[in-house]
DNA sequence: CTTGCCTATGCAACTCGTTGCATAGCAGGA
DNA sequence: TCCTGCTATGCAACGAGTTGCATAGGCAAG
């Protein structure tokens, strides 16, 4: 489970409370891990009662009050000891993939506006990742614009960068998403032609 | 849920016993779908009490009796009326790029084992992937050959392409990731320098 | 000859994750 | 004014998926 590990990242990239956690993991982190905010509670419960996070009771006007979250020490042992662990293999769910080898046995066109929807939503993602990743990380458009050098790297470094290479992780994969789609869909549209 | 629907196809591509169809998890399908051999024996049972497959008990010497399942009519009226569904978003869980974040708070050195052992995965799997294409779909490499015509799409045909296509996305997915990896390699090599 | 592995199915208990619902005050629009 | 939606947390029930174990015969290696 690495569901600990996912908040825990992000409550050491900034604290915040369960709701705000639950609005981030249906946004940028939520690219790579998702969850609902009963599961994001319950998680945090635990994970205050391990001692990984402290909590911290804010009064606020207008609204409820709210437990904000911050990454304790053990927390961090516990990441840090995570990430000398091997990754297991990722359980792969597909479903597209399992309804384009579905198709063959109905009629192969009855997918194509399904894959149609599905590549527009690709590609706007693929927009917005683009978007961010100009707004966050202007540097790499305008590269060897103060010299390179060989600075040393400092945390925050090391966090933007990292962030970002894994922006570019989602970028690729949405243009190969893209390109593969269009090979879908020229397939699909042969077979729907051929009959 | 979209087990039934894995399953479903994997039967009518050819009919099998839960323990056949569990090895087919373990190999080509579960590159896109992954499931234990519990839960295909559950959702089979469940299958058969709604006329979806039908079960033929199968006697065998020298090792124990199975059920051969096969697709039944319902079965396939289920995955067409599956197939004109919209495709619900993935839920995506990308450890990978968890710990890539989480490397920002501890030593980005110690990840770089680890993914080195993830790519070396991915570039086996691309090979067995290369290997498997040139195997099942040796037409790829000599198009032209008989030169391509016009010629009506048999089923069979269909269920082919729509293969060899699905195919095409897992290699393309594999060179993909295997540039990424190398970009994430490099960056964690820059910040294990940069101390 | 014993140990371990393969075929083949299944029960029981568990964890993980989702869905529906509830509360409760405030803000903004029809 | 009523209705919708946002912030903020949580309970209860369910379904999906995993893990450990059991059975039971055969086969091959040490």
């Amino acid at each position: 489970m690495a569901l600990e590990h996912a908040i825990l990242v992000s409550l050491l990239e900034r604290p915040g409370s369960g709701y705000e956690l639950a609005r981030r993991f249906d946004r940028s982190i939520g690219r790579f891990w998702t969850a609902t905010h009963q599961q994001i509670y319950r998680v945090l419960r635990r994970m205050e009662a391990d001692g990984w996070v402290r909590a911290e009771e804010v009064a606020q006007d207008g609204r409820p009050d709210k437990k904000v979250y911050s990454a304790a020490p053990p927390g961090r042992e516990a990441l840090a000891g995570w990430l000398r662990e091997p990754v297991e293999p990722e359980t792969v769910r597909h479903e597209l993939a399992v309804r384009i080898r579905a198709a063959a046995f109905d009629d192969p066109a009855a997918l194509i506006p399904e894959v149609e929807r599905h590549r527009e939503g690709h590609a706007a993602l693929l927009a917005r990742y683009l978007h961010g990743e100009r707004r966050d990380f202007p540097e790499a458009y305008a590269p060897d614009a103060a010299g390179p050098g060989r600075s040393a790297v400092d945390a925050l470094d090391a966090q933007r960068r990292l962030q970002h290479v894994v922006l570019r992780g989602g970028i690729e994969y949405e243009r190969m998403t893209l390109a593969w789609l269009d090979d879908v869909l020229a397939t699909l549209r042969e077979l729907a032609d051929g009959r």
